[in-house]
DNA sequence: CCGCGATTTAAACGATTGTTTTAAACAGAC
DNA sequence: GTCTGTTTAAAACAATCGTTTAAATCGCGG
């Protein structure tokens, strides 16, 4: 039942119908009742095999507390490569999108086994690159500042296939351009981390 | 038939049930059929109250020359704004949000009449930020910077719900706070401009 | 009041969904 | 071969979907 996965990614959960999934993978439709019980079960083994594959295509960097400037590039590149491929494995990252949006009930499980570990090492990792020393909100607000930034390029790359032309699109939207310009602002924000504490009255001039 | 959006926002087209849809809104389900011909001559008509709605209800900052960095963060303010509204009217974000994934007909002419004309102020506006001059694809991936960070709570909420815990989300997940963080931010990286532009080879030392 | 188009109502339609049932096919031990 | 437990196959199940039908109701000029 390997061609459960690109069904789902491709239709969503509810849309993906038990004998579309079937069909492709040339089985009876019964076999999902024998095997995993029922369609949910099916869609468990589905993240749960994802989860392993993904964790040994894009391995987490070591953190290299001495050079926190190179973790933290590999880190960006690993955020960048884990949203942006289009290999044949282009489905996993589909259907981590979806349960983003639509979040079903291995989505907890997801984030926890799946982003944290990352968004952790992020903040560890922000945490050295900073000389001032910062309360741990701002540093998560830094580590959501370059998820984002990393994460828009897939989420909105429909948006940015209609703003930008494609001929600028495949100069300077590789992975490697993204990565650095993505590594110099959150350096850049990481330097004048004291901009980052100073409040900003809403109103005075 | 007023409550068709939210429903659409919160079931996705597909999920969307004209059941549903004519119980909230107390009328027969036949009624969609007789005055919209049909479910998808319904949502293209919520879509064309939807673009109307908002081009009133966010009208876009004018432009301050002289003030930049006011301009600047009245458009991330606008942007936070704009994803993170919890009024009787966030069922149209979500409906958006929603189209920028899956894309229908209606989409391109949603990214050039919603999405452009932000994209283009961003854009002039952080050219007169920084201080060297620096190319148009530089000055857009700031921008889109700018747009991911904003976007991502919204797009990673459900994530964020789960990595931060609920007290620390109502301390510091305000949309002033917020916008203030990601302002200097980008206030940071324009003012370390230079460090943009320099190529970082990707083996070397 | 009547007459008639516009609208709403309840019911049913065919199609499709996830799931279950029942029987057939298979494998291996004796 | 015979028996036993496991897996597959086709069909049927009840529920729900979008849509349609036909009758009932409304609005209103005459």
């Amino acid at each position: 039942m390997r061609s459960a996965g690109p069904v789902f990614a491709a239709r969503g959960y509810a849309g993906a119908t038990v004998r579309e999934i079937c069909s492709a993978a040339n089985v009876n439709v019964a076999s999902v009742g024998y095997h995993f019980g029922d369609k949910l079960g099916l869609y468990r083994q589905v993240i749960h095999d994802l989860r392993l594959a993904r964790a040994k295509r894009f391995p987490t960097p070591n953190t290299d507390r001495d050079e926190p400037q190179l973790t933290f590039q590999a880190l960006v590149n690993t955020l960048l490569a884990r949203m942006l491929t289009v290999e044949e494995a282009a489905w996993e990252t589909e259907l981590l999108m979806r349960e983003l949006q639509n979040p079903t009930a291995v989505f907890e499980s997801i984030v926890e086994d799946f982003f944290r570990p990352l968004f952790d090492q992020l903040t560890e990792t922000l945490r050295l690159l900073v000389d001032t020393e910062l309360p741990d909100h701002t540093l998560q607000h830094l580590a959501f500042s370059t998820v984002g930034q990393c994460l828009y390029y897939r989420v909105g790359s429909q948006a940015i296939q209609v703003l930008i032309p494609e001929r600028q699109r495949q100069l300077h939207y590789d992975i490697g351009s993204l990565s650095q310009h993505i590594t110099a602002v959150m350096l850049a924000a990481c330097e004048n981390a004291s901009l980052l504490q100073q409040r900003v009255e809403p109103s005075g001039n």
